[in-house]
DNA sequence: GAAGATTGAGTTGTCAATCTTC
DNA sequence: GAAGATTGACAACTCAATCTTC
């Protein structure tokens, strides 16, 4: 039996991963965007007003990261943030009008890249990419939460 | 027949390209390392001797980065620098003998991690996980060809 | 003490411009 | 003019520390 090739797959993945990030960033460049600005207002808008720490939660940020996304944007009149009524430490985001109507022209834009790129797969392929990462995202859990559980012990 | 859900594919590859490359940096940052450097110390070593330019070609990084990168691991002793004496215009990098010690010890660090990751998935997985990413990765050079007729045009 | 947000310092990446040599 | 390397300015991320409120 062969050894598995993982430089082959970290290879791959990360060929794939950054030129496809590159090509999305520069998709949005024209509109004053970037990817990790759109997937942040994507989520901000599916979710109506979010705090600083969900986001953190969900997409695995740092909590500074977030912060300097939230300033830059909330400069540029894409988001905004409010104190929160029910707990005096947290403040709430949402998107500005201007934010909403920004992204509505350029989500189109990135669901058609995803389409032009993804599309080289047939639909079961597709189907077996998503499982396979599924599985992935999953194994990581597991050696997060084993790492934790080292830190307490 | 279903709308491919591109969203999905999408945020399963950000999630787990974002959280190892993390796992694989905790993991190399003991020794003042990154992964980053690791890949591009990999990189020379199995090559000998390169030049910037052969980095920027084989990983489609902007000049910026590398420059950057070598500066830094030139500053540690990790690589260095000589005057390739064919062309005077280009610089030769090397690993110093500090560099390869490094390397070897580091790097079955990340082939056991590698291998902690990628063994959720049996072998025809990971065969499938290749051949997967090597399809989008041939179409991502045929967007990219694309572009550049359009620039040109 | 823990949770929510912010800030300081540093790395890895981008784009665009420059300088030297081919 | 094109190729090889460097640099300035900036984005998006990390870790570690701090400050307020629960």
């Amino acid at each position: 039996m062969a050894i598995p090739n993982y430089a082959e797959i970290r290879d791959g993945l990360r060929a794939f991963y950054t030129r496809s990030q590159r090509m999305f960033d520069r998709l949005a460049a024209p509109y004053g965007l970037s990817v990790a600005r759109l997937v942040l207002m994507a989520y901000i808008a599916e979710h109506g007003g979010v705090r600083s720490a969900d986001i953190i939660k969900d997409f695995s940020l740092a909590p500074r990261t977030v912060t300097e996304a939230i300033d830059a944007m909330e400069a540029e009149g894409i988001v905004l943030r409010r104190a929160d009524p029910s707990d005096r430490r947290a403040k709430v985001i949402s998107l500005t009008p201007a934010g909403e109507k920004l992204l509505k022209k350029v989500e189109p834009l990135r669901e058609r890249l995803s389409e032009q790129l993804l599309s080289v797969l047939s639909r079961q392929e597709q189907a077996q990419f998503a499982e396979l990462l599924g599985k992935l995202n999953r194994r990581l859990d597991e050696l997060e939460a084993n790492a934790d559980q080292s830190d307490a012990g």
